[in-house]
DNA sequence: GTTTCAGTCATACGTATGTTTTAATCATAC
DNA sequence: GTATGATTAAAACATACGTATGACTGAAAC
């Protein structure tokens, strides 16, 4: 019994694991499906019957790691909130919670394998199919970390928090996409591998610059 | 004589600029050599005579975007430490003159077309093709805006730099590729195209932090 | 013990890809 | 006015793509 539904989610698995590294490596478009049943020595035919399409398997792929992130995400910005009822959350500590589960598994010594790449590189894949997901995956999480954020910082209008997580969002995705730049940028001096670090570093960015926003504002109109 | 000449710089640029509104769109994979000469009107054949290959030519749209930045990048900065030699430029001046240039088309009212995208787009492109481009085009920017960078900030450690830089460029390269994602998280509220607006908020966002990476540096070791 | 059914397999379809080849075209230099 | 060298045009090249089909498998259901 646990057999067949074994094997099967043994395939469906090797499919999304190959299938998330070839994506990341590659991209959408120049991962074809042939490398990828191939990597995962499953036969061609797999994909479209256990995902409909090409497409659909890229969607899984992006969910199955983005879903447990935000979650966690939420899960604990929940315990930072009730933790103590009266005191308002700080801006470095909501920072902190909303990067914490994308570094966290590696931080564990869990293997995170492609997945920054991927999601690196999912932030710039053509719309249609980045919309979908977005909107999903992301709504609750946006929700509920603007409520913090604009607690944190209670000077930050909307158009400022918009903003701010824009370029917060994006220092992120470019540190996970194209980490490598950084040892070249730096001449070796930096290991964007140090994730501890990068973490850190992260995080005070995002801080400061999150916390400029509301005098930008002023100097702007 | 010129008439010669004149052809061929519109044939090749005609592809160049078809080239690039269909990269930016589609990304390097998914724009056919077909459908690009199709839109610039020109024969598939003309794209391997005149550009050898498709690398090639993806090389030659990047380039043709990125050199004229990178040259008044300089320029720009030569001028801001020439004109009075004793003042060291600020670290928000070193910063405008980082990013304007990027702005300054659009700014001027010059049709800037689908660069931002392509630029964006660019920084996740896979690696071979984009490192030839990147260590031509900004190995002098990088060497002269380091220098700025760290005479502006003098706490400033080449970690802290290539860190800040890092966060820095993801924030840009983010805005420009993914902006329309902007309106989204924002409900409306923030329309990505006032590039005025986001010129100044990305030079508060990265200035300040740019400047907490000192300060980061003491609290990870 | 046969039916059922999810899963896998090899294979083929039609289309699209980047590149190459062969001929024609054209302005210019002699 | 014709030879020349550079562009373009049209067609074909081999290969790769995503998807669909129909046969086969093996175990559970009745």
């Amino acid at each position: 019994m646990t057999e067949t539904v074994d094997t099967v989610r043994d395939t469906k698995e090797r499919i999304l694991d190959a299938a998330e590294s070839l994506f990341a490596r590659h991209g959408f478009a120049a991962a074809s499906l042939r490398q990828i049943t191939a990597d995962a020595g499953v036969n061609l035919a797999a994909v479209n019957y256990h995902f409909q399409s090409k497409e659909e398997l890229f969607v899984a792929v992006i969910k199955r790691k983005i879903e447990p992130i935000n979650a966690r995400r939420l899960a604990l910005l929940d315990g930072l909130e009730s933790q103590l009822p009266d005191v308002v959350p700080s801006l470095e500590q909501v920072i902190r919670v909303f990067f914490r589960p994308v570094f966290e598994a590696q931080l564990l010594g869990v293997e995170l394998g492609n997945f920054p790449k991927l999601l690196g590189r999912f932030y710039s894949e053509p719309g249609e199919r980045v919309a979908r997901v977005l909107g999903d995956a992301f709504g609750v999480v946006l929700e509920r970390f603007g409520r913090a954020f604009r607690r944190a910082l209670p000077g930050l209008t909307g158009k400022d928090l918009a903003w701010g997580a824009h370029f917060m969002i994006g220092s992120m995705a470019h540190y996970l996409a194209a980490g490598e730049i950084l040892k070249f940028m730096s001449r070796g001096q930096v290991d964007a591998l140090d994730t501890e670090e990068a973490y850190e570093r992260l995080v005070a960015f995002a801080a400061a610059g999150l916390e400029a926003m509301a005098s930008a504002r002023e100097k702007h109109a």
